[in-house]
DNA sequence: CGGCAATAGTTGCATATACAATACTTGCAG
DNA sequence: CTGCAAGTATTGTATATGCAACTATTGCCG
């Protein structure tokens, strides 16, 4: 039998979140490189083409914060992508920005390799099973929720 | 409503795994990153350090695969910690290998760097709440256990 | 207008990550 | 014994990641 606590019989989390994570990233980021890869693109490139596509024209800096990215990271992720062409870069309406835009190359690349991405999706369900993976999605949606510095929703005062 | 679908009305995951596990990875590194920062390591530099300990004086590849890591990530992640007499490396058995060991500077900034970790993983706890983090961890290792390759478990033929 | 705080983005630095290619060692088949 | 397959680790290359420091603009306050 285990400790029989008088206090509480709670269990409580034991081992690292943080190794957790990063294991499940290395693991499951391996399968969409694999399929992403026949379509000249990793997983990260996949996902920032799709915000790009999703946000329209969009300032560096508000494409991190959707991201939830370092700007500074963005900044780097977005070289390869210009250098292939799949993304364009515009003087922004402010001197001090710019903006950033799909080319047609790249929308067409992207919705190519969206076809590889449905198969790693489909791969991971698979393997999971889908309930497993709506289930690992709350979670980690709740727990994204949950740790975003609380932003100011409405105007206020 | 919703649609209704006359052979299932069974849910399917939306979105993307990998870019949800991503963007989890990278705000939950922070918290652990910003407490261990202050004993002078990372979180993957204490998840090492932390398996070295455990896994007594050990081959790379031991490690690596102990860690579910590429052996090349391995070899660069131990320099950082070599350079810093954390750990040490000696010949191995065989000449082909080496033999990784926790240094007496190292287990004591483990030791150190522990406390630090306890406060990260408390933080964390704090925010998403116990359970939660409970149900992450479950979650996760079951996950890892449906994606490892079947490796062969007992001595086999 | 002059100066300074706020905003936007990039660069320097260090680490993390994996695949492909390479170097070195061992062990076995002939 | 020779030679080659298998095993072990590292290097080359490219991307991903974030913090701190820096540059360039903008906007505002006096």
């Amino acid at each position: 039998m285990t400790v029989k606590s008088p206090v509480s019989n709670k269990a409580r989390p034991q081992g690292c979140t943080n190794y957790r994570i990063r294991q499940l990233m290395r693991q499951v980021s391996q399968f969409y490189d694999a399929e992403l890869g026949q379509a000249g693109l990793k997983g990260t490139q996949y996902a920032l083409m799709a915000h790009v596509i999703q946000l329209g024209p969009v300032r560096p800096g508000d494409l991190a914060r959707a991201m939830k990215m370092d700007a500074s990271t963005l900044t780097r992720n977005l070289k390869p992508l210009l250098d292939a062409g799949w993304l364009a870069q515009s003087p922004g309406p402010d001197r001090r920005s710019r903006t950033i835009v799909i080319t047609d190359d790249g929308r067409q690349k992207w919705h190519q390799a969206r076809e590889h991405w449905k198969r790693a999706q489909q791969r991971i369900n698979g393997m999971l099973g889908e309930d497993r993976v709506m289930a690992l999605h709350s979670l980690i949606d709740e727990s994204l929720d949950l740790l975003a510095p609380h932003e100011p929703t409405g105007a206020d005062s």
